[in-house]
DNA sequence: ATTTGCAGAGTGAATACTCACTAACATTTT
DNA sequence: AAAATGTTAGTGAGTATTCACTCTGCAAAT
């Protein structure tokens, strides 16, 4: 239960990507694992206590670096409008990058897989919420977005669009261009939240 | 390959939903429902081919219910800012009465089974997209919405709120009222797309 | 000499689905 | 009315396959 991940387990959880986008979470087992890493299935487990554990350091990589590249955006000094561009941004170069979490986050049934997951599901959408909500009230602060909805709604329907545009993503089998459609987005958000003229 | 469908078969897929209520999308396993049906496992098979033809006749009965919900409301002579209300309610009566089909809806690993299966959802996304672009359509030409979007761009900013409530109830284990917390996000949503007085 | 990294063969549990057969009932023929 | 025939809805045992995971042993590195 070593705290630092070794060098093959950062291949493995690569590895255990790389499934995730060609076959989906269904095609994420001990089997293809150790197909993808070019060994045996028993030789996984010598690096790791289970599949769990296997996932929960997916998702950890994941949150790790949200978290480092939202705090990054918040402490910029620009506009709120500014910063939620530069954090929808940050997220499409990111997820082009790494499509595969798109893949992982999307799975509802992942998320009630294990208490565990669930658990560290719940850590990356308090991450995000933590940042848009603190975006938001930064905008309000500087009237730049507009007051008469409460920022817990506003949060939601944030959250609810980025969530969808990932999903539409997912489900074209990552065909578009997240980036244009991602920016469509985000100025769609920023009309209808901004204060008026 | 009757089109008319039995009363055990529709037995079978009550009996499928209150599976996806008590256990999820992984709890709808042959076993447990010859289980809920008090007969054995391969009685199952005199009543559908298989179990991805229970799936299907579920999703076909969410999508007709939908569909004979949303074309009542688009025929009603009212402002489309209240068919839109109207829409989003009779939604939630609906969900909290068959709270199964959200954990059915939800499912991305569902769509993702067989064709026939995804090819059913899309319908379902198709009735809304068509209902929630009329509205809105309705909407502009009315002066009711604001016009300075496309109505693509709201349409999506709609059902990303709308399946994020969803995703929000569930993942809540169904706790919270869904009704209360629905007209609140609706008023936000109107408020957001709402011509400027 | 011990640890590390792996292979190979195996485990039990679970999965959707099939098979031969049966009891109860309905319809048709005698 | 009685017998023959067919249908419907079920059983229980069994299929092949897949799953995560384990055990034993071996070779190379430390």
């Amino acid at each position: 239960m070593s705290k630092d991940i070794s060098t093959r387990q950062q291949e493995i959880i690569e590895a255990s990507g790389k499934i995730l986008m060609d076959k989906g979470i269904k095609g994420l087992t001990t089997k293809n694992l150790a197909l993808e890493m070019n060994f045996s299935e028993s030789a996984i487990y010598r690096h790791f206590n289970n599949k769990e554990d296997i996932i929960i350091l997916l998702f950890k990589a994941l949150a790790t670096n949200i978290e480092l590249r939202m705090n990054e955006i918040l402490m910029i000094n620009i506009p709120a409008t500014a910063k939620l561009e530069a954090m929808f941004a940050s997220h499409w170069v990111y997820f082009i990058k790494n499509p595969h979490f798109i893949v992982a986050i999307l799975s509802e049934d992942l998320f009630f897989e294990t208490n565990k997951i669930q658990t560290e599901l719940m850590q990356i959408i308090a991450i995000k919420t933590r940042v848009i909500t603190q975006i938001l009230e930064e905008g309000k602060a500087q009237n730049e977005f507009r007051k008469d909805i409460e920022t817990q709604d506003l949060l939601q329907v944030i959250m609810g669009c980025f969530r969808n545009q990932m999903l539409q993503w997912r489900f074209s089998g990552f065909a578009f261009d997240l980036q244009t459609a991602g920016n469509t987005m985000t100025q769609t958000i920023i009309k209808l939240i901004k204060t008026n003229d």
